[in-house]
DNA sequence: TATTGTTATACTCTATAACTATA
DNA sequence: TATAGTTATAGAGTATAACAATA
């Protein structure tokens, strides 16, 4: 992309080499991370995502929302999604006493199980492939950039957010 | 996941966060970029790509198998983007003088201009959402932790690399 | 036989919109 | 009316295996 046309705006080679490098690393790094999964749990990286913040809630609890939220998918991708977990016992879903709207879901022992069974390979891969290579200090400097890129990104919606069934103001 | 067990081995907090800001920005990265690119020029991210290296490459020309090796995915999904990049005119594919059994893909006038249509925009997001909110210092430091852990990567074949064509022994 | 690429096919995933029900 | 979630459905994308053709 270097020399696309004369005229390419805004990034330069350095910039260019970093964002090549942030999305090569990041796909190869989930695509090995979730060949790991499947092969040792049978789970897609979304499925582990949703067990492991349900395993780390307080109470194993989380509502479908609070999920969504964080997985950044659809509504009706979660269901979907929450229901294959259901149906394989790894969580279960119960109405709330405090609001009939929300759905709780609760991850199972059995759902516990499977996340402790593939973590530890999970993490073996991540180390393998991502901290194994980096020199001292790197950890400390990529976690600082990458922490203020994500606040950054947090801070500004996408551009197009679609909170669904939310966004009143702010056009 | 801080919290699974009390013996998950390896990762410290410090690489589990660094982790997880390295899928969050590349997620969130990704996302907006998509579709930007669908909304500008109805290309996906994958489809961007191609066409990016093809415009980057000698002659805009590269084989099939070039830019499977690139992409990552398996022949046929290569063939199936490429069948419809050649039918929106923006490629086309014409078999080789030196190996009949090859196909050069090329991209066109209109596939470069496309290219260049969107790539402001494409920049700009890339800008304003990794580089906007670095410090001084940032992108160098980036580039060089991911400078190495992506030269390890591509040292590292992910596990089964998937020899291109066959698999013999290991079932 | 090995390699390049296509095709047929089945499957996973995601998004949209319509729908139900609760607040 | 607004929110939480599901369902119906349709479409994009991917992988696998069988296939044809060339080396």
């Amino acid at each position: 992309m270097a020399g696309v046309t004369d005229e390419t705006p805004g990034l330069s080679p350095e910039e260019l080499g970093a964002y090549f490098a942030v999305m090569e690393v990041s796909s190869l790094l989930q695509y090995a991370v979730d060949a790991h999964l499947r092969a040792e749990g049978d789970l897609s990286y979304v499925q582990f995502q949703i067990l492991a913040r349900l395993v780390d809630a307080p109470d194993g609890r989380l509502r479908m929302t609070d999920l969504a939220d964080g997985v950044v998918y659809s509504r009706s991708g979660l269901t979907y999604q929450a229901g294959l977990l259901d149906k394989r016992g790894l969580i279960t879903r119960s109405s709330s006493p405090d609001d009939e709207r929300v759905i709780v879901v609760t991850v199972t022992d059995s759902g516990r199980g499977l996340v402790a069974r593939v973590l530890p390979g999970h993490v073996a891969d991540v180390r393998r492939l991502l901290f194994d290579p980096m020199a001292t200090g790197d950890l400390a400097a990529l976690s600082e950039v990458l922490g203020r890129v994500r606040a950054h990104m947090r801070a500004t919606p996408p551009r197009s957010a679609k909170p669904r069934a939310k966004r009143r103001g702010a056009g």
